[in-house]
DNA sequence: CAAAGTCATGGAATCCCTTCCATGTTCCGG
DNA sequence: CCGGAACATGGAAGGGATTCCATGACTTTG
């Protein structure tokens, strides 16, 4: 059995292809009683418009393709859930490019796929838009950015610089010394982000206003491993001080803290009292080990971005807009 | 500047559209010298074919689609690197869908692209052929599994019961008590990979072999949290006894051999000693932590699967073929 | 009631490719 | 040196959609 095409659907509903195409693009007005024979005909064959040949016809694809770092975090996860949601709503499918290092990207800038298939484009976290420029990718698509901040596009960004200071504030409320721990951002000059750097700007901003300072920081890479080595070397420093105890840290994400949780209970220390932890992310397990920490509007951001992206599909040719999301605390047991 | 189309090439090179498509698919012979002339005129132009239009002729799209699991994990980015290499060397695109539970699943069935971009399909993990069939999926793809093991299509598949039974085997020269942690598999009727079914046959397999049995047994669900309750729990049990240590746990994971390797430390028990962990995974962070696991040549066998789509795609009408990869185990201070 | 718009609609032209057929070339043996 | 097979090549015919133009059916208005 062949798939039906537009052909069939005009024959078995008894009008011209014209008029299906009209119907399936809420085009112009098409008579409403008309309108219901061809939506039958659709139903009744099965119909679903083949999205090749409705972008051969100049038209549109219906396909967005999206950058996104390593997906192996829950943040990611949830992101996607955001954009595929507000996605699916305007019946747009997604072409998902996992960007795991530099070699990935140039295999993804060679690829057909992102030059030709999509409407548009979401970068999440790292602004490529210039290695695109380079490159002079074929198709100039509208582009959007997700979880990173740039005036020459349009964007939905978290406010790092706000979630760092809502931990600097309630860390100033702390008694002990202060510690930090910041995650290496600069993998590669290409992909760079600014979370962590703003995160940090705001937390010394607002312990600067309390008129406290941190004691030491410490940066780790974003994985298991060199949370723990980091953790132990923290733990250790501050053991090693006359009047070590009670510290409180600020872990820039929630993997750090987890790994400062899991050190401090093998030295017997007591969390939210010898140490208090504080970090970034809200990850699932966050609650049921009572990590306070910093939750995100993921899902929101992400669908605001497709709205945005969105918008431009639909011909809105304004500057560029910014939306921002606020991360807001989250007071449990680790302070 | 408009992207330039086949026409263009033919004019540039100064011969037919017939002979330029000729060329791209090294189809029937072309004169080698007209060869170059319209290679060079590509070259010049900057010339991709269109895969839309590539596909609305009837032929191929040149890309695959792969379904995947939750990309939380080392595995399925290694497997994704095997699938990439193979797929690009043959010029092909991949699409990918992260397929994280049920409802994206019903959201890639409904979607266009899953049932008309690509000319292949990989299937992680799960084998969701039956779903396929009975939505009648309009194009019938050809279609292999990676990870999962099926006679009616091709797959590719690490021996898993292999992989328990040398961790079997090696547990069992290990002096002590036996444990074993498993992963929770059934998350839903669909989803379900019988991946931790044999690795636990064949331990007990070499276990019966060596006329040692398992003193306990555990289940976790594959996440930190849980992993983390289950380790918990093991070693509370283990010390609850009188001759207690020391033992050896078979995790079926290396995430919850982690969990244990932390949860040990907390307690003050010595690795390799008191307790004795074996893994499963090898995980990037198993070396540096000194975890004894399994290590499985994830790329090639997604290089693998690769291969046998793309002897169907070039015309391969054999029966299933299954190709089978071995994990091998790694001796480290863990145990 | 006729003229002039509106509204709906059918269908040809178009998008970029592949494929097939027909035409033209080259090469071989007799 | 010629006839026919094998080889090369140009170009028309699709393939499934969109879009635009022309046409016919209704309204509206003076």
């Amino acid at each position: 059995m062949k798939t039906p095409t537009i052909q069939d659907v005009a024959q078995h509903a008894g009008v011209g292809v014209g008029t299906v195409s009209r119907v399936l693009n809420n085009h112009t007005a098409v008579k409403p009683a008309t309108r219901e024979t061809v939506l039958k005909a659709i139903a009744d064959l099965n119909y679903t418009p083949n999205p090749h040949a409705r972008r051969i016809a100049g038209g549109k694809s219906y396909t967005i393709s999206v950058l996104l770092p390593v997906l192996t975090t829950e943040f990611y996860a949830r992101l996607l859930n955001g954009l595929e949601n507000a996605f699916q709503e305007a019946r747009y499918d997604l072409a998902i490019f996992p960007l795991l290092d530099r070699s990935r990207l140039e295999r993804y800038l060679a690829s057909h796929t992102l030059a030709y298939q999509a409407d548009g484009l979401v970068m999440a976290t790292y602004n490529l838009t210039k290695v695109f420029h380079e490159r002079r990718l074929q198709t100039r698509q509208p582009t959007v950015l997700v979880d990173a901040y740039t005036d020459d596009s349009d964007c939905s960004y978290m406010d790092n610089l706000t979630g760092g200071t809502l931990a600097g504030a309630y860390a100033a409320t702390l008694p002990g010394t202060l510690y930090a721990v910041w995650v290496e951002t600069e993998l590669d000059q290409l992909f760079t982000t600014r979370v962590f750097e703003e995160r940090r700007t705001g937390f010394h901003a607002a312990l600067e206003q309390a008129g406290r300072r941190v004691e030491a920081e410490y940066t780790a890479s974003f994985d298991t491993l060199a949370a723990r080595n980091t953790a132990t070397a923290l733990l250790d420093d501050v053991a090693a001080k006359a009047n070590g105890f009670p510290c409180t840290v600020f872990a820039s994400a929630d993997l750090l803290a987890g790994a400062l949780m899991d050190e401090a209970r093998v030295r017997g220390l007591t969390l939210g009292q010898d140490v208090r932890i504080i970090g970034f992310d809200d990850q699932p397990w966050a609650a049921a080990r009572g990590l306070t920490t910093l939750h995100q509007p993921v899902e929101a951001m992400g669908y605001e971005a497709a709205q945005l992206l969105l918008s431009r599909l639909g011909g809105y040719r304004g500057p560029p807009r910014a939306s921002r999301f606020e991360p807001h605390l989250i007071v449990r047991d680790s302070s």
